[in-house]
DNA sequence: GTCTATATATGGATAGAC
DNA sequence: GTCTATCCATATATAGAC
């Protein structure tokens, strides 16, 4: 009992065992339909074995989902970490913070969605494993970090702010394009990353095109 | 068939018929636990009558959840349309525009996670109808004042990018005041608008303290 | 570790009485 | 317009063979 409940694989890539390959398919279901749209069935049937062998695995559905969301977390985060730990003057620190960010979210929507469907949850037992468990850590550095860079500023609000506007562009991605005036560099990392860089430092007037 | 199936109600303050209940008991439970975490018979259950009373009022699930999301945005977004088209300098104008956004998602919890939840749809055709039919008149017409008000940014990227900070504010809010350095000020909407407005008009000299 | 078969619950939707 | 009763599909989870 104890192995599948808490058991976490730490290097992912390609498909090593089942355990790891339930993961994958899991992460990829869940962020996509959510835990209710989805069956575990339809789980297995991507994995390619029975709906009875996962609880080999796992013993229900529930520990399945929060082992999917911790090991996604664990998995994609990572770059993300190491990159803060860079030197240069504040404002190229912040920059490539952010560019650190818009690579995250933009090329991973899987992770993303997962994020922000786990966000939505009512649910305060499962918010809490997500603020404790996978969050916390990692805002607390990256708080303290904001907060040498730019020490007269609201550290807390400014990091949901910048994460917030990074989020939210491609969580809108699909009825973006579909709006008139919208431009192929818009889903330019590098046009992101000058953007919302431009907005921070300089406000409306770090965003003017000439 | 035509009245149930394009029938939205247009005023909605407490429950005149038992249509309107059933939209808004719809757009509760919807907006808490997802499409496919709401069962016909929960909502006939909030509402008060049985499963079966709910096929005479909506032909099938899916149409109630489509007409239940029309009906939030055409209830909710209305006071924020009528507050685009207000008078005075730039900067107020966009300062009144991010208190009536911080308002309609700060008070509208339900709303907001609707929002999100349909934008996490995969199906394409529920996302060009929230394209097409919920969002694109407003979004025309706020992107056209933005570029009136601030001609040389790209408000395309500028509206998201305020929208988001807004919406993801509200969106971490319960893990957000789990955080160390949390402080009672972050749900103060008042803070929140001069925050945000800010950080738009001087980016990050726009929000230092003192 | 995976299978088939199945127990059991719950889901959307309909029939027909009132 | 609402009810009770029900059909049928699908869901989670388990039993027991291999």
């Amino acid at each position: 009992l104890s192995r599948e409940k808490s058991g976490v694989a730490n290097s992912p890539s390609e498909h090593p065992d089942t355990h790891t390959a339930i993961l994958d398919r899991a992460v990829s279901l869940f962020a996509q339909k959510g835990y209710h749209g989805v069956s575990m069935r339809d789980i297995a049937q991507g994995v390619g074995i029975s709906a009875a062998a996962l609880y080999h695995h796992f013993p229900d559905k529930e520990t399945l989902y929060q082992n999917a969301v911790r090991y996604v977390f664990l998995d994609k985060t990572l770059p993300a970490k190491e990159a803060l730990q860079n030197d240069g003057p504040t404002e190229l620190r912040l920059k490539r913070f952010i560019r650190e960010l818009v690579q995250l979210f933009g090329s991973n929507p899987e992770f993303r969605k997962l994020q922000q469907r786990a966000l939505l949850e009512s649910d305060v037992e499962r918010l809490k494993t997500l603020a404790t468990v996978v969050f916390e850590e990692d805002f607390v550095k990256i708080v303290h970090i904001l907060e040498e860079l730019l020490p007269q500023c609201d550290a807390h609000m400014l990091l949901f702010s910048i994460s917030g506007m990074i989020i939210h562009h491609f969580e809108v991605g699909t009825v973006r394009r579909l709006f008139p005036g919208s431009r192929a560099e818009h889903d330019d990392f590098d046009y992101i990353t000058e953007f919302f860089t431009g907005l921070l430092l300089r406000g409306l007037d770090g965003i003017k095109r000439a």
